[in-house]
DNA sequence: CGAGAAGTTGACGCGGCTCAAACACCGTGG
DNA sequence: CCACGGTGTTTGAGCCGCGTCAACTTCTCG
């Protein structure tokens, strides 16, 4: 069952056997990419887009100075670049974080199926627009909080994100991310990542390990975060916590 | 026409009279929003899309704190919230900053016309995946640029998508952006942005002027803001334009 | 012509960057 | 088995971009 975890927790209603079927039918190849090798580059007009079934992967934006920056998290489930369906190219890098298993969707078969299935159609949309209010939140997190916090929020919506999926173990959050990545995602640099790991750890809040962050005290890390997970859209969309907490 | 900017220049086929005609006939208001005024709250499940005609409008989200980040500047020929559609509610707000026209399309509407044209669906959810471009592109610009190359770049940005849709007549970028506006878009303060413009004015650049900013030096300006326009996706997809063109 | 809002400027402090060095951890080859 | 180099983490010293606080000026409009 490739698309087991595709869009688990953000629809209201699970994917019918009818719809993973018709996804599964429009899969050509599944294969694993090794550790921090590139799969698809940006500008290169792509034939295919890519589903990740396990492991992590990463996209990327290099700057003409070389400076590069992470765009976002992938985690099992997430349709990597179905937006190159769409837009017939990509306008940044993705790349293997660690060892990651993909199915490979042509786009002349997308094609078929959306011209098939409507229903389908909304829903792949969907989930290209979740990445979308995931670059927001992005957009929020580097324009409004201070490194602490923002490495805070990048850890506690991939805690949220990998619960969705089932693979959010306590209290380790298994996604091998170095801390040169979390500057990168974070825009801060390497050395002044490590000094808020230090500081995070100090306040009993998490831990920084190889195979991933350990989790210590969730609470204390959404409040230094700030983070509200409304934009995950966890079950599909309903009220927000920052409106149901009570202010206009 | 009230269609007449949209997707202009971002499609390698202009949009069909038929296609033109499908969209007028999914409006069912048309009105005026008074500046500063705010036309969609966060998490207010929404019944209409909101299309652009003209004016500028601001997409906006609020920490906890009160800080306010603004994630998108609108101009004519957007669809502001169409991604509403897709997913029932907005994870952020959307307001007024000038005197705007707007085109209001009821989701059961838009609901008809999807289910009954692909392609146009097809063309609509390119243009969510545009906002979504130049959401990570404003990531970039947050994470890696500092307060004088956010700024420029910003101004690139709206400089070019003016352009594209007919409404930057040299030497104005009409969009009345305040100094604070600018500021909350680039994740520094008014009294920084302020320094910057004096920065970049007495760099030969560009001036602020309430109406809009004058450039005057384009070229030296992209290079401030390193910005590479691509993600603009100016000329359209590979993809979309075959389906834009009625080949099956 | 008065009042509020936006823009401008200075003084000062802090968060995060730079440069630099040391330390820990690995896989490799002698 | 150890020596070794490469890569990632940790920590310090000093500096600068940007934030904060607080005036003051200029614009706009009633």
């Amino acid at each position: 069952m490739t698309f087991q975890l595709f869009l688990r927790g953000r629809l209201s209603h699970p994917l019918s056997p009818d719809q993973l079927g018709l996804l599964d039918s429009a899969v050509s190849e599944i294969k694993w990419i090794e550790p921090r090798r590139p799969v698809v580059r940006r500008g290169a007009t792509i034939e295919n887009s890519c589903y990740l079934i396990s492991g992590t992967m990463l996209r990327t934006v290099d700057g003409p100075k070389g400076e590069r920056q992470i765009l976002e998290v992938s985690v099992p489930g997430d349709f990597v670049d179905l937006h190159g369906f769409a837009m017939g190219r990509l306008d940044h890098d993705v790349s293997a974080l660690d060892r990651c298993q993909i199915a490979l969707l042509p786009h002349a078969r997308l094609q078929g199926l959306v011209a098939r299935d409507p229903v389908l159609t909304r829903i792949l949309w969907y989930s290209t627009l979740l990445d979308a209010a995931m670059h927001r939140e992005w957009i929020f997190r580097l324009g409004r909080l201070n490194a602490e916090g923002r490495i805070a929020h990048l850890v506690c919506e991939l805690m949220e994100r990998m619960r969705m999926v089932g693979l959010y173990k306590q209290p380790i959050l298994p996604i091998p991310l170095m801390q040169r990545d979390y500057a990168e995602a974070c825009g801060i640099t390497v050395v002044h990542a490590n000094r808020v790991f230090r500081q995070l750890r100090e306040a009993g809040l998490i831990r920084f390990a190889r195979e991933g962050v350990v989790i210590e005290n969730e609470p204390q890390l959404r409040v230094v975060a700030e983070f509200d997970p409304s934009y995950l859209y966890a079950g599909g969309g309903k009220l927000l916590a920052r409106e149901a907490a009570g202010v206009r």
